[in-house]
DNA sequence: CTGTTTTCTTGATATTTATCAACAGCATTA
DNA sequence: TAATGCTGTTGATAAATATCAAGAAAACAG
């Protein structure tokens, strides 16, 4: 739990008393998640909210085709959770699952609100939290349409080394928007450069 | 100034009091711009919002090349600005500019805080516009990781009509990430669908 | 360790999309 | 009205990327 206790004073910027932090404390709990387990399926509405203590996840929809597409990667310190679903409780387009054996701290979006209302640290943290996806996502966004696969490859590699080494290259690729050759290739020819 | 009222008594669920809405009134002004006019240049720090009453307008970036990359329309009821910029307080790597002639109530975040921490309403508006902005980001970059060009016109199309009536082909062809020929071809096959 | 499955690589080919170039249609303005 | 510029169209060609197929390498399980 402490992890979640630094986690939130670092992005509030503020302190929490002992009394929030029980209250936090008896909000969430615990989950574990052996690699290959779904968090969530297609279909089913996302009641839950995780805090990634340990592991990795990806968040990915799989078209008629059945190929999967990846949206989201998330490990340490990283929150999994499907907004859309959650947000208008509709049932999701994606599946979440663990690409790694994975500890999480989880918790209801019943169970959020109060926190948030009453704990001013959880507000301000999920507000910037908000910020920061927004921020990730246009970038994103405009990495996608402005760059070529090769450059968006390099992009990511610049921004997010951990994850690189962290999930296998056909993943990554499929989060690029590109087929596992693709990247192979471009991979490849990476070396070449000046 | 009542339809900025209306919209965050709408999107926050709330009724805003007299006391609050002159609160709110004297942290925005009117402001006009004109066709081709920048509310925001590359380079710049972006330091206003801005609530559109009438008009439309765009954000893009240009690459080395010259070509201009649109990221994001707006038009009556949304807002403008370059949340990358302002939250970090860093210079805009894009351009925002009318479209139309646009009329427009801006703020500065320095006004907005005080709004935000006493209003309620106001603070609501915010948390729900940033979830619907990460929402809709996400959509976007799902049909950019999935989708051809011709599905993303297709879901763009679906999505967004008021938009495509509103802004230039080529600005459509450039939000979606594609050249203005493609997209030309793409509508004409159109009409041969089933 | 050894077989089995998954992931990655490589080559050949097909498809999608961009680029370049020319021009037509319309609107704006001088 | 003539001139100018902006927007969209079309064709020819080139470049980027996907797909298919086969095999190599690495990871995993018994």
């Amino acid at each position: 739990m402490e992890h979640l206790f630094r986690y939130a004073e670092k992005l509030s910027d503020m302190t929490l008393s002992e009394k929030e932090k029980e209250m936090i404390s008896s909000a969430f709990k615990p989950k574990k998640l052996r690699k290959r387990q779904y968090f969530l399926q297609e279909g089913d509405v996302c009641k839950f909210v995780g805090f990634i203590i340990k592991g990795a996840t990806r968040m990915y929809s799989v078209d008629q085709k059945g190929n999967e597409h990846i949206l989201r990667f998330s490990i340490e310190e990283w929150w999994v959770g499907d907004s859309e679903s959650y947000t208008d409780l509709v049932p999701s387009k994606y599946n979440i699952d663990a690409v790694e054996d994975t500890e999480m701290l989880v918790t209801t979006f019943a169970l959020m609100q109060p926190l948030m209302a009453e704990i001013p640290a959880i507000a301000k943290m999920i507000r910037t939290m908000d910020q920061r996806s927004y921020i990730a996502s246009q970038r994103r966004m405009h990495a996608s349409i402005t760059m070529t696969a090769e450059e968006r490859y390099d992009d990511f590699y610049g921004s997010y080394p951990q994850l690189l080494q962290r999930f296998p290259q056909g993943m990554i690729a499929s989060y690029l928007g590109i087929s596992p050759e693709t990247l192979s290739r471009i991979r490849k020819n990476a070396g070449v450069k000046p």
